[in-house]
DNA sequence: GTGAAAGCGCTAACAT
DNA sequence: ATGTTAGCGCTTTCAC
């Protein structure tokens, strides 16, 4: 059997109470509490959390849902959580929802009754299934923002902007872009910043939409190299990693004949051949700040407010984007 | 508040005990049971697995330990487990310990009074401090072994004869093998694997450990290139990419000038610039496997029995290898 | 088959 | 400052 409080209390001498409040800073005498702490640490003495949570309400833990782990997006978004969860003790839960919208809501389901807040990836389901299923008090959306949630998202419209001032100050005139799930707030997102941009000597050359997937990257580079276009905006990192490496088959030389510039900024960015410039989205620091906002832990915002916290982007240059031939 | 079984029974008509037998399948009369069930639903009842736990001492989670979910190769392996998870209702703490050994230990200590069972990547801790730290009861080891301890690991020693052979059937017959970290089980196994089979015409130079990264393999290839090797085998996929790059920005082709074959076939192997022939290894099964050893529902073989599981590994051939030039 | 009651390990009143 | 006691929500004897 495991050591309980009793067992300490037992050993220091001391009621359980007296243990309790010792261990989670009551007011003890500082000779009884380091006498308890003493004894709990040789008895090698762990409070059982769900006991603990039977009775405060609180858990200590709370739930991440992503669509997809495999995707480095939401790995680095799982990373920048965890990671702030070690910091202040916290368990974190994860649910993997496999790109489906109804586990998405599922996972709500199960996690909000058994952790004291939802983080919560969730690009499919809609904005009014999101707030039936959510507690408001509880929940922070990640990269999505839907009224009445609180959310932390990163600046996409200027993101954009950046990427394609980018190219204009490279010379490009005539740009290709990529679109991802028409559905998708992201996806929206871009397309609002694309749009105060065009004219002006620019075209903005939509390919339409493909998965925003590597093998979506390969099918836009046909479509891509078949247009007018100098240089090419993907939906995102592995949108643009497909089309490199489409591009090359073709015989299309990135980026004499033809730019590409990514979004989100993942880790495989570097590793393309060549280098991938991308927007960067800061993708852990956004998982981070939004379970302190969980926690209330962002100085004045709570969760419980609406918080609306917008991250700034940075559009990171590598070789994959140079002047027009 | 939330609807508590007092809720129910008060609406059902019945006893708190009656309503706990209807839900968990004691022997109730089938009337009673679809009653307090409807009841149940119309309430919206959820139980209250913190108070279910203390009692049964069973909390329906578990817990997965990965040294960085960036890290392709344990975002499929918590793919697999969560996956498997969420079928049999099981919960899951995710705890990424940031390669720190240190961190590894802190979790096991932290999950294993909190979960009914914990599953480990722990490449970095030692034997001994592992087997000091962890129940044997209820841990299972992934992509390691030790004495004493449960585990799934793939079978390293013939993914990496079955790399070799292939290069030895194109006709390379002198094969650079990059190292990675050497006190890590996986790095001793493709040692292991590799001692068998020089000598016979076949000459496998070790070029020494670099860090199993992108940038080890870049390191790497400068080695490699000042060989006289034809093919490397790289520790794993990402050090291969690294390698690929390297030898891309040097003018090597490949395959003609040096083939190039990765280990664990992770998703990215494909998207290579050329797609890297790679040993597979079953990460997501790996953990799926391990999570129903650790619950007791791999048949016969449960996790207090120390029970070793060793998966199947397969080449996985792509544009990477080919005939020495 | 069903209800009453005990108690899992813990914290938070309430006493002292 | 410390001890006593009543539960948190649930399952599980033990009676009936």
């Amino acid at each position: 059997m495991r050591t309980t409080v009793q067992d300490v209390a037992r050993a220091a001498g001391v009621s359980v109470s007296t243990v309790s409040r010792a261990l989670t800073g009551g007011s003890v005498s500082p000779t009884t509490r380091e006498a308890v702490v003493a004894v709990a640490h040789r008895l090698g003495y762990q409070p059982n959390r769900a006991a603990r949570g039977l009775i405060t309400g609180r858990t200590g833990n709370l739930g991440l849902i992503v669509p997809d782990l495999r995707n480095p997006f939401f790995a680095d978004v799982a990373k920048g959580v965890t990671a702030r969860a070690r910091a202040v003790d916290c368990g974190v839960f994860i649910s993997d929802t496999d790109e489906d919208p109804v586990a998405e809501l599922e996972a709500i389901a199960t996690l909000r009754h058994n952790t004291d807040g939802i983080l919560l990836c969730s690009p499919r389901a809609k904005d009014a299934e999101l707030l039936a299923a959510a507690d408001p008090q509880n929940t922070v959306l990640l990269h999505r923002r839907v009224p009445g949630l609180s959310s932390v998202v990163a600046d996409i419209v200027d993101g954009t902007r950046q990427a394609i001032e980018h190219l204009r100050a490279l010379g490009h005139r005539r740009i290709a872009y990529v679109s991802g799930p028409e559905d998708s707030w992201a996806a929206r997102q871009r397309l609002t910043g694309l749009e105060s941009l065009a004219g002006d000597g620019l075209e903005i050359l939509s390919t339409g939409s493909v998965a925003p997937t590597f093998d979506g990257g390969v099918l836009a580079g046909d479509l891509v190299l078949a247009g007018p276009a100098t240089a090419v905006l993907a939906y995102n990192d592995l949108v643009a990693m497909g089309l490199l490496h489409r591009l090359a088959a073709r015989g299309a030389v990135v980026p004499e004949r033809m730019s590409v510039v990514g979004y989100d900024d993942i880790s495989l960015a570097g590793m393309s051949h060549p280098p991938l410039t991308s927007v960067a989205v800061p993708k852990d620091r956004a998982g981070a700040i939004a379970l302190d906002l969980l926690l209330g832990r962002a100085g004045s915002m709570t969760a419980a407010q609406g918080a609306e916290v917008i991250l700034p982007t940075t559009l990171v240059v590598r070789a994959s984007s140079g002047v027009p031939r």
